[in-house]
DNA sequence: CGAATAGTGTCTCTCAGACAATATTGC
DNA sequence: GCAATATTGTCTGAGAGACACTATTCG
């Protein structure tokens, strides 16, 4: 159930109906952008320049308005604050944070969305945002971040970790066409570790809907080697059997 | 970032700043407590008494207090409207359902918890609550929920197989002590499949951490048969590697 | 003993991890 | 050729599915 009175006819319910009677709550969204840059799993983070934690740093997100869906309320600052197309990347949500001392000013109620995007060529920070900034998972100093957003993140991080096992989001951390190498390095990245080329390569290789082979030849080597082979993501929507992430047996 | 304004003291931010001038949204809490009764996965329903939606069966839930946890307020409706006490099942957050229209009277965003519990004696009816029962899910017709919680109800149960798959809590569905044949009914119930009994045996009994033996020798057997070892739930928090549900290779 | 349920053992196949060997490119 | 990366193949051990067989209880 959602919202409840005792009333009999519902037009006289809703002509006496107050929104104010209820406890005011704010609803906002935050969104915890992730990719993986220079071999590093990073999320964006604006600076705050208005209180509370001015100065301090924080996930993108604002109000949600009247009439706007949670999930649209996220990807309108997505594609505001950051510059990433809702097109290019994986959204979905992560979760809603209600403590109720979580924000100082009144009682917010905060739903999470998580996002992938492949690296991207800038920032791009938006409209009427502060300055920004990706930063590596691993060099977030927990305390320096607003509000709860570091459960927030932590709780994101965790998702994406397990998401990697058992589906092919990997592929939303990097472009339209990519080499098994470069899939390779979204999961070091994330998972923090170094995988078997040859292992991963079988794996994913043999996974039927994981990759589907692009007809044109293959890219070029930075330093050198074999030139790998280019794959588009495919409609698989699940691993089965997962990938399994190396220090968890 | 969860709220935001533009001004420079915070001594004057926040004696300036009015509740009222946000877009008012209540907020609630939805409860999916599922059940496994007679072999069946069952979730507790209400019947609403009250616009909108009256007469129609919807999820227990209400308004969250303001200065009430979300946990909190779903723990409380599960407490008062369904007699489950939280020390005997297993809640979490499902997500939050936020649609502008999924409810007539106002904008609501309902942040929606799963708990399961072991079949309970009795549904136990809380205080205030009209009729209450437990309905396969398999039974419930989704044009009769009231609201979106047909959405919500799906994600549950959604949620609730492939718990079962990666952690060891289909043991939240039994009792305190319980043979493996009571835990391979609950799978076999939220998966809605037959497994094979001596498999399920082996896999359960050889993941360190899933099962306790107890000293307690054995219970009786309705319809004959060797008595069953009693276990308690393990440690273990997930399953490596997983349950395997069949049709899903 | 027969029926019913509990629990063990065996076989096969899939698959992950370790790692050798081959392929293809730039210099 | 040499260095570097890509890709294939081989071996081994863990574990899942199929299913025969043994154990224990009740009537």
């Amino acid at each position: 159930m959602t919202a409840d009175r005792t009333e009999s006819s519902q037009e006289a319910f809703l002509a006496s109906y107050d929104p104010h009677a209820f406890p005011p709550f704010a609803v906002t969204v935050d969104v915890v952008l992730l990719t993986v840059r220079e071999h590093e799993l990073s999320v964006l983070l604006v600076e705050r320049d208005t209180h509370p934690f001015r100065g301090r740093l924080a996930l993108p997100g604002g109000f949600v308005q009247p009439d706007e869906d949670l999930e649209s309320a996220a990807v309108r600052r997505l594609e505001r604050e950051t510059g990433v197309r809702r097109s290019t990347a994986h959204v979905e949500q992560l979760g809603a944070f209600g403590d109720p001392a979580r924000d100082p000013r009144m009682r917010v109620v905060s739903v999470a969305y998580l996002v992938f995007a492949p690296d991207l060529p800038a920032p791009v920070p938006g409209a009427r945002t502060r300055s920004v900034a990706w930063v590596p998972v691993g060099d977030v100093d927990p305390a320096t971040l607003a509000f709860d957003h570091e459960q927030v993140l932590g709780a994101g991080v965790e998702r994406a970790r397990a998401k990697l096992e058992y589906t092919p989001l990997a592929a939303a951390f990097v472009g339209d066409t990519f080499t098994v190498a470069d899939l390779r390095r979204v999961y070091e990245a994330v998972w923090g570790g170094a995988l078997d080329p040859r292992n991963f390569h079988r794996k994913v290789t043999g996974t039927p809907g994981f990759l589907l082979p692009v007809g044109r030849p293959a890219p070029v080597g930075p330093e050198g080697g074999r030139p790998a082979a280019l794959f588009r993501r495919g409609d698989a929507t699940s691993l089965r059997p997962a990938m399994l992430r190396p220090g968890s047996a």
